[in-house]
DNA sequence: AGGGAAAGTTGAACACGGTCAAATAATTAA
DNA sequence: TTAATTATTTGACCGTGTTCAACTTTCCCT
């Protein structure tokens, strides 16, 4: 088997046999509580088939929320088409996140194991998640299209917006208010406060400083290469 | 068995054995491959002693971070003591745990598991932590208590330090450089970055955003008790 | 001193994530 | 069509984290 061009070979269907299944189970009984044999008897294979198109239980989360990003990108690129208000378009950015995560906010989480370790394969923060991070700061790069911007900030947002969304989103995880209001208040609070400053930031008084952050960053690492 | 205030006890004697084991082979093979049974082997007690004092392998790792959290308390104490410059103050906050926690990168790593996981009880974020948290912050507020400041940065300041000290400590876990030279650098420049500021966000004028910032993050129960 | 409760200790057993070699089905090349 | 190759599927097996009921030791109270 060489070509995999044409989708839903014989493989492809068992794989998402299987793949919903899980999610099933985890909605059900949650992640830990759910056994790749529960997995695999709903799904009607072996357990072994299983772990033939997963390498391992977390495996299937991270397939999971590569689907919710891109039908975040999806849903942003239908905003970014019809609106050209820096506001709506940060709203939307962060927003549909949200939207999408809303009901798995319990298993999203487990993308978050191994933030601390490096090495492990799964590390949200390592190699193997370097794709993911770069299409989301794609998004907020796409978001602020609209604003004429001096360089560094256009390198310099996506970075601090991504961060954002990230630490949003874990609080978005602890948030127990009704629809997430907290976690989506403070959102919004962060992009009002974000547009304000962007006014500041952009006059060139604050150049030395917006280029003394920008290589103290880059000088981390951290700075992307978003191509 | 009432009293616990003496200490040393057998108990106590035996906890110590196996913590030390422990944390022996979290070293030589790393936190995943060290098993229970060869950390009981090491320690001469059967391996359900080891879950006895330990709920968890987790757990493990758990009461070492509380260890580091009260070596930093006590650097940060002494240079406290010597110093009123606030930038040597947030220099040794920031660098205190850096150094403790140099040489045992990979094993620190573990406490970030569960972040995203608010029912966990080893939730780094979660209410098991909420005393940590506190006693993190209180550094902080501590290395400011040499600067006069308004009411509101003062509440707001030890939460946003403490927030960039756990991002650096992530980054810090991914920072290849020798002694992390990279990381220290940057928290070095947030430093400087935090210096500056303040006395501009010290001006009356800024009063109203500052005010505003506040209200947010009040809002969404970020803003701690610190007594 | 002695009896009883609490603390500490143990080995056996369980459950589940993950592995593997072998079997079967699909596909390609001739 | 057939043989070789590759993709898929399987059941048996393993290692390890965790639990548990029973046993022993320690300590307190009278």
């Amino acid at each position: 088997m060489v070509k995999n061009e044409p989708s839903t070979t014989k493989g492809e269907q068992t794989r998402e046999v299987i793949y919903r299944a899980a999610l099933d189970l985890f909605r059900e009984n949650g992640f830990d509580a759910a056994t790749m044999q529960q997995i695999a008897d709903r799904a009607k294979v072996a357990k072994s088939a299983a772990y033939y198109y997963f390498a391992s239980k977390e495996t299937i989360i991270q397939a999971y929320y590569e689907a919710v990003q891109s039908a975040q990108e999806q849903l942003c690129a239908d905003t970014f088409g019809q609106s050209k208000k820096l506001k709506k378009r940060l709203h939307a950015a962060l927003h549909s996140k949200f939207d999408l995560a809303q009901n798995d906010r319990k298993l999203l989480g487990i993308v978050f194991r191994y933030t601390g370790e490096p090495a492990h394969p799964l590390s949200c923060l390592g190699p193997a998640n370097h794709e993911m991070r770069r299409r989301s700061m794609l998004i907020f790069r796409d978001a602020l299209s609209v604003e004429r911007l001096p360089r560094d900030l256009e390198e310099l947002l996506p970075l601090a917006l991504w961060a954002l969304q990230m630490g949003l989103l874990v609080l978005f995880f602890y948030d127990e208010t009704p629809n997430q209001q907290r976690t989506r208040g403070l959102a919004d609070g962060a992009i009002e406060f974000t547009v304000k400053m962007l006014s500041l930031a952009k006059l060139p008084v604050l150049k030395p400083i917006r280029a003394k952050v920008l290589d103290l960053l880059r000088q981390a690492d951290l700075i992307p290469e978003l191509g």
